[in-house]
Formats: structure tokens, sequence, C-alpha cells
DNA sequence: CTACAACCTCTAGCGGTTAGAGGTTCAAGA
DNA sequence: TCTTGAACCTCTAACCGCTAGAGGTTGTAG
């Protein structure tokens, strides 16, 4: 398996522009070159891109990819801090969930609104009182 | 009430410099100012830029924000319009909860583990094992 | 051996912010 | 009233995570 970075791209979904980015970045180890200086890869490339496509799709940063990427490379390292990483991760987007919940909740019952006119709307009402006692809760 | 552009940052919770980003592209419109150019916002512009940023932290975009806010901005204006962008961000909303929420079961799984060893440990098996199928359904 | 798709580097752009330099204003205390 | 210093001003440039284009070179299939 000799790769190049078109190749690279199809399997794992990667755009070629970003996986260069990437290697750039140091988040993938630059690879080996052909005499032309075109980039050929192995299966360890791939397996590293797609975790780290796979991670950005969870939503880690790439700071973060950074350190499970790091953990993933030492087997002999305590788990706990990938544990901790995603644990903190988790809590951002449980807490995302109840804010946009609670949005849809008031937006749901505002779509009920059938006026005429805007200044008589519950939609804008909502939305406006809704930016006013929110920072009290941060 | 007339504040200055530090008081309303600390009302908000929004940056100076992230204010004076939205005065210029038109999110917040120009305050008064003083004889010598400093900003002074009321109530009004305390209330809109807690609402921008209430919506950009449930990851509206700018311009999302800026239609919402344009329909308050114009009571005269029919309320279906309101309705029908309330109706598009309200399947927006769901649209992210429910991947949020695919998510968050996700990460909840590997959170579970607790090896002392990575060699052992879900959250990187997973990440890496996924990654390689994942594009398949993509 | 040629054609041409795919690669290369380099620069610059995007949205949404944030940081810094270098200078001015406001307001509280002497 | 004057002085100090925190807070403000504008402007430019950087940040993240990409993405796009220009202009040139390489690899490979026919």
């Amino acid at each position: 398996m000799n790769l190049a970075i078109g190749d690279l791209s199809r399997r794992t979904g990667v755009k070629i522009p970003t996986i260069r980015y990437y290697e750039q970045i140091g988040l993938l180890p630059s690879p080996v070159r052909t005499e032309g200086q075109q980039r050929r890869y192995g299966p360890a490339e791939v397996r590293r891109l797609n975790f780290i496509r796979h991670a950005r799709e969870l939503g880690f940063e790439v700071d973060a990819i950074r350190q499970l990427l790091g953990l993933a490379d030492d087997p002999n390292r305590c788990c706990g801090e990938a544990h901790e990483i995603t644990k903190a991760h988790l809590d951002e987007i449980n807490d995302k969930i109840a804010r946009l919940t609670a949005l849809r909740d008031e937006l749901e019952t505002m779509v009920a609104c059938d006026n005429r006119r805007v200044s008589e709307c519950r939609i804008i009402e909502v939305l406006a009182d809704h930016g006013q006692c929110q920072h009290h809760q941060h």
C-alpha cells in the first residue's frame, strides 16, 4: 500500500488541503516522498487520519486530539487522561443540549403565533426576553 | 443607565473587542458617543447583546441572528415572515439537538472506560476503530 | 513519448474573534 | 482645579480550522 495524497483523501474523507494542513501543524507526521516530492502514505497514516477525522466529527479541538494521539502513541500511559479530556467535552455537550432544548420549547410555543404585525408577535417578544434573562445563569 | 463599553461587556459576558466587531459588521447599532468619542450604551443594547450572545452560544450563525434581529427591529413587518424564519431555526435546532445527542451517547459509552493502561482504553479504541469504518456511511 | 490528471508550494481568503501598539479621554481624589 | 491612571479610542495583525486559487511540476496510462 503506497497511497498518494488523493488516495488517502478518498480513503478517509479528509480533503487534500486539510491533510496538508494537518501535516503542517504536526497532527500528521511528514510522510515519505517520491523523487519528485510527492507524498506517499501507508496504512499507519490512514489509521491516524481516520482517528483525527472521527475525533473532529465528535467536536474535539485539534489540541485535544493532539493529546489523545499522544496517549494512543504511548500504550503504557494511564488512561485517566483520555477520560478527563472526554469527560470535559461531554459536559460541554450536555450543557449545549440542555440550552438548545430550552430554546426549542420556547420557539415551539412561539410558532403558534398568527398575528399580522410583528409588534404583537410572540416570537420577537420571547427572543428579546430570552436574551434578557439568560446571563443570570452564567 | 449610561454604560461604557466595559460595563456592557461585564453585563453581557461579551468581550470588548467582540462588541466593537459586532458594531462593525452591523449586528449592534452604532451607539451614542461622548464628546471624546467614547461609546455609551443603554438598556436596549444590553438586551440586544444578550440575545446575540445567547444565540451565538447555541451555534446560530451571525447571518441567522441578523435575520431574527431584523424582524424585531421592524414592527410593521408581517408576522408570517417571523414565523417562517422561526420555523427554519426550529428545524435547525432540532437537528442540532439530534446530532449532539448522538455525540453524547457515543462519548458516554467512551467515558465508561476506567482501565489503567491506554492499550486497553475504550476511548482510544473507539476513536481508532470508528475512524476506520466511519467513512463508509458518508 | 506524449498528454493530462494529479500533484507540488505559496499566498490569501473565510467566519468569528482576540490581542497588541500607540495614543486619548474620563472621573475620582488631592 | 488639577492630576493621575484606568479605561477608552483606532488600527493592524494574529488566531483557529480550514479552503481556494495561481502557477508550476510529476507520475502514469495509452
